[in-house]
DNA sequence: GCAGGTCTACTACAACTGTCAGAGACAGTC
DNA sequence: GACTGTCTCTGACAGTTGTAGTAGACCTGC
């Protein structure tokens, strides 16, 4: 027996989920161009067995073609998967408490002052 | 080829790791028993091969010994290995921009007032 | 001086990942 | 109708990860 099944986006495939969420829905050459636009050299095959991938695991669907090229789409929405990224985060790093993960942001990362107004406008409102 | 090696914690790793910073150098039989009272079971020689693969990639020493075994202790600091967590995920979801996961984590997790408090007090002195 | 327990070292192995090549299907073109 | 290009499908392969068994070294208590 191995470790249990977890149908978890691996980092390549989140990538190629998020060119399908940045720029719709694409045939596997788009993606690839999207890529190489990007600098990041990929082999077409490469790219195709990551769509591949993402449909079996339920991120990605291809419905429709566009000549003789599926066109694949996002099918979990980028709020989903971010939110279970940063919950695998927080449990990972801090037993799942949130606080100290913002701390840590704020403490260590660049924010501009209209984000930081942001921010505290949202704190504002949930009180305290 | 595969892909570049980046000496990287994987999750398994990084838990033994984090028995390291928590409860100071252990021996192996130590984190396995750590790991026992959390209703994590795992053998013996499991918990021995993440801790030579945390030494092998440079997260952990073992220079001395208990009687007859290794007590290992965390060589990478807490705070290293989460700014570079935190870093990955923020690239691999907002191309690196924080304040998107900082709005993020505030809306959706939950926060006791004082933990919000202490946030809006660092927000304050970063000015804006 | 050997039986039992503990330790490390070595080996193994399946699932997952990143990467791609080759084969076969089909459309357009000369 | 053969050539070219584009697609998908299938297979492959090495590195990583999670998980653990086995072998050999070493004490210790009888």
């Amino acid at each position: 027996m191995a470790r249990k099944a977890r149908e978890q986006l691996s980092e390549a495939e989140l990538a190629v989920l998020r060119v399908l969420w940045d720029f719709g829905p694409q045939t596997v050459r788009g993606v690839m161009e999207r890529f190489h636009e990007r600098g990041r050299r990929v082999a077409y095959t490469t790219v195709l067995t990551f769509l591949v991938r993402l449909e079996q695991k339920g991120f990605a669907v291809s419905d429709k073609k566009v000549g003789p090229a599926f066109v694949y789409r996002a099918k979990a929405s980028r709020e989903s998967v971010v939110r279970t990224r940063v919950r695998a985060l927080l449990d990972q790093l801090y037993d799942g408490a949130a606080a100290p993960l913002a701390l840590q942001l704020i403490e260590n990362e660049r924010f501009t002052d209209e984000e930081l107004s942001k921010l505290r406008k949202l704190i504002d409102e949930l009180g305290g």
